[in-house]
DNA sequence: CTATTAATCAAACGAACGTTCGTTTAATTA
DNA sequence: TAATTAAACGAACGTTCGTTTGATTAATAG
C-alpha cells in the first residue's frame, strides 16, 4: 500500500506538472486582470448577486465560490472588495436600513393628520418592501448571522424606523382620533403584518399593489380607530 | 515564515501523538456504550438540542458537532437517530405542522358565530406560538433550508393549517359579520401579524399573553368588522 | 514611452464540515 | 451463564469552506 501511495503520488506529481505547463501556454491567452475591468462596477456586481444568493438560499448557505462564480470571477477576487464574509452581510443589512429610514423621512409631513399620516406609511412601507424583496428578506432572516459585534448597530436602525409607526399612533391617540391603542404591541402588530406581504406577493397575483396596500390601509384603520 | 511553520507542524505533531497517548490510557476506563443509555431518550435529547440550536444559530449555522456535544455524545453516534442533517430538519418541521394542525383542530367548533371563532383563532395561535417559539422559528426562518423534495409536503401543510382561518373569514362574508374583506389577503396579513408575537415577545414585558391576546383580538376584530 | 497603479488569476492553505466504519461495552434474551 | 442485540465510542474519510498569496496583465499617469 505504502508503495502504491507513492506511485500515485508520483503520477499526481507528473499530472500537476503537466497542468502546470498547459497553464503556462495558456497565460499567453488568459489571465489576470481583464479587458474593461472597473473596480466600481466589480463591486456593484458583488453586492447585487450576494443580495441574490442570499435571498434564495440564506447567508450561512452561500458560498463565496457560488457568489465569485455569479459575478465572473475568482473567489480570491472577491477579497479585493470585501473584508470577509461576515463584513458583506454587515454592509448589506446596514444599507438596507438606512436607506430605508432616509426614503421614509423624505415622505414623512406630508400629511399633518393621524390618520392620513397613517395610510401614507401603511403604503410606503409595502410598496418598499415589495420592490426590494431582497434587502428585506436578507434584514428579517440574518440577523442572527450577523456577528454579535454588528447586530446591536442593526437592532438599533430598525427600532429607530419602527419609531416612526410609533409616533404616529401617539399622535393619533393624543388627538384621540385612535382610542385605546397600545402604541408598542399595535405598532409591532402592525409593521409585522405589512413587512408580511413580501413574503407571499407575486407580481403576477390576483391583486395589484395598489389594491394590496388598500385592503392594508383599511384593516389597519380600522383596527386602530374602532 | 516556512521555518516557522514546519516548527509548528513539529509541535502539533508531538502534540497530537501526546493525545493519543492519553486517549489509549483512558480508554480502560471510558469508552463505547455508556451506563444507563436508552436509545429513545438519546433521540429525544438530539431533537431538543436540534431545536435549541437552530433557532439559537439557524439550520446551517449548526453543526453535527455542537449538536452532538449539545447533547453529550460523538458526533458519529447521531446517525443511529437521524438519517441526515437534513432528513433531522425534514422531521422537525415536519412534526411541528401536524402538532400545531391537530392542536387548533381540538379546540375548533367550540364556538358557533364567526366572531368568536375569529376570536378563539387569535387566541390559539398566539398562546401557542409563544409556548413553542423555537418549532416557530424554524418553520418560518428555515424553509429555504429544506431540501426541495421535502419542502412541498410543509408547504401543503402551512396552506391547511391557513385554511382555517380563510374558513372563518369566508363564513362571516357569508353571514354578513365580515363586510368587504378580502379573504386572501386579509387571512395573510392576520396570520403575519399574530406570528410575529414571538419575534418580540419577552417573559418579562409589560404586558402578560393574555393582555396580548386581547390587544390582538381587538385588532383583527375592528378590522375586520369595521 | 515608461513607470505605476488597479484588477484579476491560479494555486494553495489549514480548518471544519457531514458522514462512515469497525470496535467496544451495556443491557437483554435464551 | 452464554449469546445476542442496543448504544455509544474513537478515528478517520473525502470534500468543501473562507481566506491568503504571489504572479500577471490592463489601464492610467508622468
Amino acid at each position: 500500500m505504502r508503495i502504491l501511495s507513492r506511485k500515485l503520488l508520483g503520477i499526481a506529481r507528473a499530472r500537476a506538472e503537466t497542468l502546470r505547463l498547459l497553464c503556462r501556454m495558456k497565460k499567453a491567452q488568459i489571465v489576470a486582470r481583464t479587458k474593461g475591468s472597473v473596480g466600481a462596477d466589480t463591486k456593484t456586481a458583488i453586492y447585487a448577486a450576494a443580495k441574490k444568493l442570499i435571498e434564495a438560499k440564506g447567508f450561512e448557505a452561500m458560498t463565496l465560490r457560488q457568489l465569485a462564480a455569479e459575478v465572473g470571477v475568482q473567489p480570491g477576487s472577491v477579497y479585493r472588495y470585501v473584508e470577509s464574509k461576515d463584513e458583506l452581510l454587515q454592509a448589506l443589512m446596514n444599507l438596507h436600513m438606512i436607506s430605508l429610514i432616509e426614503n421614509w423621512e423624505k415622505l414623512e409631513g406630508k400629511g399633518n393628520d393621524p390618520v392620513s399620516r397613517l395610510k401614507a406609511f401603511v403604503a410606503f412601507h409595502i410598496r418598499y418592501h415589495i420592490e426590494r424583496r431582497a434587502d428585506v428578506v436578507i434584514a428579517n432572516l440574518e440577523l442572527r448571522s450577523l456577528g454579535e459585534e454588528y447586530r446591536a448597530d442593526v437592532v438599533t436602525k430598525r427600532s429607530q424606523y419602527e419609531a416612526n409607526l410609533r409616533n404616529i399612533l401617539s399622535d393619533g391617540v393624543k388627538a384621540e382620533v385612535f382610542p385605546n391603542v397600545d402604541l408598542e404591541v399595535t405598532a409591532y402588530a402592525i409593521i409585522a403584518m405589512l413587512t408580511g406581504v413580501c413574503f407571499w406577493y407575486r407580481p403576477d397575483g390576483r391583486l395589484s399593489i395598489d389594491e394590496i396596500i388598500e385592503v392594508h390601509q383599511k384593516l389597519v384603520l380600522q383596527g386602530v380607530v374602532g
